[in-house]
DNA sequence: AATCGAAGCAACCGCATCATT
DNA sequence: GAATGATGCGGTTGCTTCGAT
């Protein structure tokens, strides 16, 4: 496939934003909203390329961008997702709210790698330094960082808009076992019983009730309509709460309190 | 005060993916 | 199904800042 130059690369500017350029950014978007990227800087007035543009309003201009250090909280939870996404940077800021893939990228490249091996622990597959140093596979898992983390999860059920490299090789059941294993012992609190659904629950009544939850249930976004699980309303609502109702696990089996949002969890890359 | 190297970070580039024709 | 356009993602680069000497 031919691939065209995203922009006329003669006539745009490079290298840093000035202020005007910001502000120019900041009016057109606040007038006519994201998107069409391609043809933005020229309505905008702006010699810029349209990645450029979509780059600098994603990552530093956008009003609700949390700017200033990273918390501990916030450490630990990169590190988690980390260690189950690998480099899926995307898919990480989006756990983060007001944090930007980008900006995460860099804070890992520049604390977060050194943190962890401080710990003696390796970045690239979240083991044990020493471990790593032996294990058969260190020297592929430096080629292949996504594909490999990503092995190391395992799904319990069939994963429908996954990639190959995402879906784990079902037959490996025994090292799946093993790396799940591992990884509780680095994270004792984490399910990794990653699934595109809530937890399974541990009641058998409330288990009853879960297995008969449709997909679109299982989202969150039921509707009358949509739905085409066995399940009347209030059994699909009551089991996606628990008793308490303010908390819950979301996909990661990471306890969150807020409530689940899964459209910005993209799996598809 | 000057120099140099390391660290941090903003921005760019190439490629992948999805949508449209 | 192929070609093309638009957008998004991750890796990398290069400039700036900071600290040590």
């Amino acid at each position: 496939m031919g691939r065209s130059p995203c922009c006329e690369k003669a006539h745009t500017n490079k290298g840093a934003w000035t202020k005007e350029e910001d502000d120019r950014l900041i009016a057109y978007i606040k007038a006519h909203g994201e998107g069409c990227w391609r043809s933005l800087p020229k309505a905008a007035g702006l010699l810029r390329c349209g990645k450029s543009c979509r780059l600098r309003w994603i990552n530093y201009l956008r009003p609700d961008l949390k700017r200033g250090n990273f918390t501990e909280e916030e450490d630990e939870l990169i590190i988690k997702l980390h260690s189950l996404l690998g480099n899926k940077w995307s898919l990480i800021a989006a756990r983060l709210p007001g944090r930007t893939d980008n900006e995460i990228k860099n804070y890992w490249n520049t604390h977060i790698k050194r943190k962890l091996l401080n710990r003696g622990v390796d970045p690239v597959t979240h083991r044990p330094l020493n471990e790593v140093a032996s294990h058969p596979d260190a020297s592929t898992t430096t080629t292949t960082t996504t594909t490999t983390t990503i092995k190391t999860i395992s799904f319990s059920s069939p994963t429908p808009n996954l990639t190959q490299e995402e879906v784990f090789d079902l037959k490996d059941e025994k090292v799946n076992q093993q790396a799940q294993d591992q990884q509780r012992e680095i994270w004792p609190d984490l399910n990794l019983e990653l699934r595109i659904s809530p937890p399974l629950p541990e009641n058998p009544e409330r288990l009853k009730t879960w297995a008969r939850i449709c997909f679109t249930c299982s989202f969150g976004i039921k509707s009358g309509q949509d739905c085409n699980c066995i399940n009347n309303a209030s059994e699909c609502s009551s089991s996606s709460s628990s008793n308490d109702s303010s908390v819950g696990y979301d996909f990661l089996g990471l306890r969150t309190n807020a409530g689940l949002d899964y459209r910005g969890l993209e799996m598809n890359r």
